[in-house]
RNA sequence: GGAGGGGUGCCCGAGUGGCCAAAGGGAGCAGACUGUAAAUCUGCCGGUUCACGCCUACAUAGGUUCAAAUCCUAUCCCCUCCA
């Protein structure tokens, strides 16, 4: 009994995964688990350095949830006295420091997010400015008269900065005590977090050995490449697909990645087990499975996740709409044109589509419009003089290529 | 503290007196095609103007010149080497 739920609970929690440390300790925790019916305090740290997060982030998060679907508890870390120093992983650079208020207000925006994936009744929830504040210097030299320099050093991000004469500040190698620090202060059984973090995960081992502590399972997510298919994803980069986007976005940005790395946004963004993901891979090589129905399955997917059925639902009917059927889809937003504002009955068209925000200028609308991107009511217009009557276009949609509609209203 | 190098459009980056609204790439936008907002191909890509043109822009402020991203002066910022 207790090996077939092993063997259940393993196979979910390795999916996807790109290293365990250490593997048969996990085994042996989660054996302990299931025997003694005591879930485990699954750990995950996230510094609100920007308000909004994106699939990124939501690998790590669905992987808590699989966690928490199998029972056990999550922990999660808001990073808000952390935030004030900023991560150095994978920086060249220091970062710069925010503010207490922009923190919380980052923190309350993130765990709204957050929630939207993981189960908030097996969460708890807890800011590590709780116990980090209260350290005493003494505590803080404890603390880091158990690790080395050269053990530092150790860490690709900072052996560069070194070599490489950038600067490094010690409160930046303070960075990844303070985050090992959490784990002592959770008790954490098992912390997850990308791979970038594996060396700040392995600190929070060492640092609970020191403090007499059973040492936490590592477990590592792989980095999710962004929209354009080959860089991570990340706000900066302009790739990204935020949980807060709305349901149509979110279902196109998906159709939009590269069919090569779809199946990896299968294994990190879906329940799906590794059977069922290399079946859909083999049916896509072997038996002819056209590829956009599986992104299509992909794209639902995750908008179901984010948000529900109906939405997802929604979503693809609107994809489909706007691109098997090129027609216009359910609900377009609208604009209300006052006719007071026109004495004449007319507005120019350039003006028009300037004055919507459907281009960020005159000129830009001139360029739609000679290059036959303009729809009005799904008729082609490229006349850039052409000019709207207020009497015959209430309630007709214009339409700026092939995805961008507005309702106008007269009034 | 000393010596040297540099700051260019959304980003990267070329340009060292006129031919510079500034090469090239990326991003973005549009069109064609398609299985998609994939890939590929084509076009556009500071603002204003129907257009000629005008305005704004090469860190900032001044100056030299008929003419400055390019030369000079000051200021701010970044980097490298030496101490």
């Amino acid at each position: 009994m207790v090996e077939k739920e092993l063997d259940k609970q393993l196979k979910s929690i390795l999916k996807g995964a790109e290293d365990v440390l250490i593997l048969d300790e996990l085994k042996i925790l989660l054996a302990e688990s299931i025997k003694s019916d005591k879930p485990l305090n699954i750990k995950l740290g996230l510094d609100p350095t920007a308000p909004d997060i994106h699939l990124g982030h939501m690998v790590v998060l669905t992987k808590l949830r699989q966690f928490q679907d199998l029972g056990h508890n999550a922990t999660l870390i808001i990073g808000d006295y952390t935030a004030r120093i900023g991560d150095p992983t994978g920086r060249s650079i220091l970062r710069p420091s925010l503010s207490p208020e922009k923190i919380e207000e980052n923190a309350k925006t993130y765990m709204k997010q957050a929630f939207k994936i993981i189960d908030e009744s097996r969460t708890t929830v807890v800011k590590n400015s709780i116990w980090l504040e209260p350290l005493k210097f003494s505590e803080v030299l404890n603390i880091t008269s158990r690790f080395t320099i050269a053990r530092m050093l150790e860490r690709d991000d900072f052996k560069k900065r070194f070599s490489g004469n950038l600067p490094i500040t010690i409160m930046e190698f303070l960075y990844p005590l303070m985050q090992a620090y959490d784990s002592v202060a959770i008790r954490a059984d098992v912390e997850l977090g990308g791979t970038d973090q594996k060396f700040n995960l392995l600190m929070g081992r060492e640092l609970q050995k020191e403090f007499g502590q059973k040492p936490q399972i590592a477990i590592t997510m792989p980095i999710l490449v962004g929209t354009d298919g080959s860089q991570k994803m990340s706000k900066s980069l302009g790739n990204y697909i935020g949980v807060n986007e709305n349901p149509d976005e979110i279902y196109g940005k998906i159709m939009s990645i590269p069919d090569t790395v779809m199946i990896d946004y299968y294994n990190l963004l879906t329940n799906l087990s590794k059977k069922e993901i290399s079946d859909i891979q083999v049916s896509i090589k072997d038996e002819g499975l056209n590829p956009v129905v599986v992104k299509r399955k992909l794209a639902y997917m995750i908008v179901e996740r984010l948000y529900n059925k109906d939405f997802a639902k929604e979503a693809e009917s609107n994809f489909n709409k706007i691109f098997k059927e090129k027609s216009i889809p359910d609900d377009v937003s609208e604009y209300i044109i006052n006719k007071d504002d026109y004495p004449l009955g007319k507005i120019k068209i350039t003006t028009f589509l300037s004055k919507t925000k459907l281009c960020s200028s005159n000129a830009e609308a001139k360029r739609l419009v000679e290059q036959g991107g303009l729809k009005i009511d799904g008729k082609k217009v490229s006349d850039i003089n052409f000019e709207l009557s207020l009497n015959d276009i209430n309630f007709k949609v214009i339409q700026r290529g092939k995805r961008h509609f507005l309702k106008v209203i007269v009034k």
